[in-house]
RNA sequence: GGCGACGUAGCAAAGUGGUAAUGCAGCGGUCUGCAAAACCGCCAUUCGCGGGUUCGAUUCCCGCCGUCGCCUCCA
């Protein structure tokens, strides 16, 4: 069984082939940096850096693009609220933004283009469809000639006669249809604005994805990826610009994540992430708070194309998750290089990998990847109870960093801040404290144990000794 | 109103036409001076409700109820 991935466009899962074989071209829809970023964005990075993981642990080769659009209305918006410059803004917002990618794990893309660095390549783009009949200009503004493509509609499933009846397009008399959208905006006063054959403008919000992906991955791409919100209009818009342009099919697989949204701990109601509501969660402060692996987890944990609850319940839950993962990279206690735990640890081994795959395979479960990390980890805890160690303990705890680090694992949740510096004090303490077990003062022992609890610092005492933690 | 998705144990969440992974929480046991961690065992006769197809359905079909997404800016 080899790779299966769901397909928006078909509604069904499909075997993965590529148009080049060994490698996959991939572009995914980024943000629109006009504010904090928050963990919904995250929840999507993350999920196409699985895929992307993946892919090459298959062994592709993968061109990974993914965009900022760096100048719309909402940046505008946003910048004269607050005073600012439009484009410094976003420039400065999309910098925060990678940092933060950059912190969570996820491996760098093979390019961020900007909307602001292919204005030429969006421009010859516009002229293109309406020198084929795909578009016209009026009043500075282009428009797409939605008419003009016979399968519009087939992304989200809905026709044109559909879209027109009962929904809320906005009239526009200048418009040939009200379904048709704006593939260039004529500037207004005190926006960012380009010049073009059609006077100082700035690109509609579609054009500039269809443009950016044919720049840097060409006129086919095998998959294009975003947030199951993008479906329509965005991605409707950029299949009909591009196919009208091209007259190739433009992308071979559609892939889409599900919404994150928040559950309310005391209502239990599902709530949106709004402003108005108080709840943003942004990217920042969850990692204030926890690990960037806690957030994979709970990515992971759930299909990539369901809507993902968030709440603090289902953090710390995920907290402990990842727990339970590192005891299985507690050293060995033995040395036992033989016998009936070391084969059955080799078995765990290689029935981990096989499941691990299997689930990769379709489409990308998540789920039951990580429940084959659970059973690994609980082999080698079994293997090292009964004493092994040595190159077979050394090869299973290789495997489970390893597939681990396909899901984008780190494994190694690094003290936050300048706690390392307490070290050689809790050391002070752990050694005073068995100086103590042994001379059996287990009421000043327990003591200081309790004490370090309440100032965070765990004790564990084992056979090899005592250990701490935070 | 239109299009679409989902509803599995206390929580989260996989999955299959032949009788339910995994994690958290909980319970019992081993280990420990006691804990913790680890390990072993237990924890859904049942998969929103009602019909239908089938030898057999949680899995397929229909209806209902509920939740959510999109249709307007959104990852």
């Amino acid at each position: 069984m080899s790779l299966q991935i769901y397909n928006t466009l078909t509604r069904t899962t499909e075997p993965f082939t590529t148009l080049e074989t060994g490698v996959v071209r991939m572009y995914v829809c980024g943000v629109t940096p006009y504010d904090e970023a928050h963990i919904g964005h995250a929840m999507s990075a993350v999920v196409f850096d699985v895929i992307r993981r993946y892919l090459e642990h298959c062994g592709y080769r993968v061109q990974h693009i993914v965009n900022f659009t760096d100048v719309d209305d909402k940046v505008i918006a946003r910048a004269a609220q607050l005073g600012r410059d439009a484009l410094e803004l976003s420039s400065e917002l999309a910098e925060e933004f990678l940092a933060q990618l950059r912190a969570l794990n996820v491996q760098p893309a093979t390019a961020y283009p900007r909307v602001t660095q292919t204005i030429p390549e969006i421009i010859a783009f516009v002229q293109g469809l309406i020198d084929s009949g795909h578009a016209y200009a009026t009043d500075g503004d282009v428009y797409f000639r939605v008419a003009s493509d016979p399968d519009y509609g087939k992304l989200s499933g809905r026709s044109l006669d559909e879209m027109l009846v009962g929904t809320r397009f906005e009239l526009d008399p200048r418009k040939e249809s009200p379904a048709d959208f704006a593939l260039w905006k004529a500037a207004r006063p005190g926006e960012p604005a380009w010049e073009s054959p059609w006077g100082p403008g700035r690109p509609g919000w579609h054009i500039e994805c269809s443009a950016m992906s044919m720049k840097h991955l060409g006129e086919q791409i095998d998959i294009h990826g975003g947030g199951s919100d993008l479906v329509f209009p965005h991605h409707e818009n950029e299949i009909a610009q591009s196919e009208s342009l091209t007259g190739k099919r433009f992308a071979r697989y559609w892939v889409h994540n599900g919404m994150l949204q928040l559950v309310n701990p005391k209502t239990r109601q599902v709530e949106k992430m709004s402003k108005s509501l108080g709840n943003v969660v942004t990217v920042a402060s969850f990692l204030e708070q926890y690990d960037a692996d806690v957030f994979r987890l709970i990515v992971l944990s759930s299909s990539y194309r369901s809507p993902l609850t968030y709440n603090s319940e289902i953090a710390a839950d995920n907290a402990r998750k990842l727990e339970r993962l590192l005891t299985g990279l507690q050293p060995a206690s033995g040395a036992s290089e033989e016998g009936p735990a070391v084969t059955a640890l080799a078995a765990a081994v290689a029935t981990a990998n096989a499941e691990f795959r299997a689930a990769m395979d379709d489409d990308f479960n998540s789920a039951g990847a990580l429940a084959a990390l659970f059973e690994l980890v609980r082999a080698i805890n079994s293997a090292r109870d009964a004493g092994v160690g040595g190159a077979p303990f050394a090869a299973a705890q290789r495997a489970l960093r390893d597939l681990a680090g396909v899901l984008g694992l780190r494994l190694s949740p690094r003290p936050k801040g300048r706690r390392q510096d307490i070290a050689p004090f809790v050391e002070l303490l752990v050694e005073v404290r068995n100086e103590l077990r042994k001379a059996r003062q287990f009421a000043l022992a327990d003591m200081v144990r309790g004490r370090l609890a309440e100032l965070g610092v765990t004790l564990e005492d084992g056979p090899q000794g005592t250990h701490w933690k935070l």
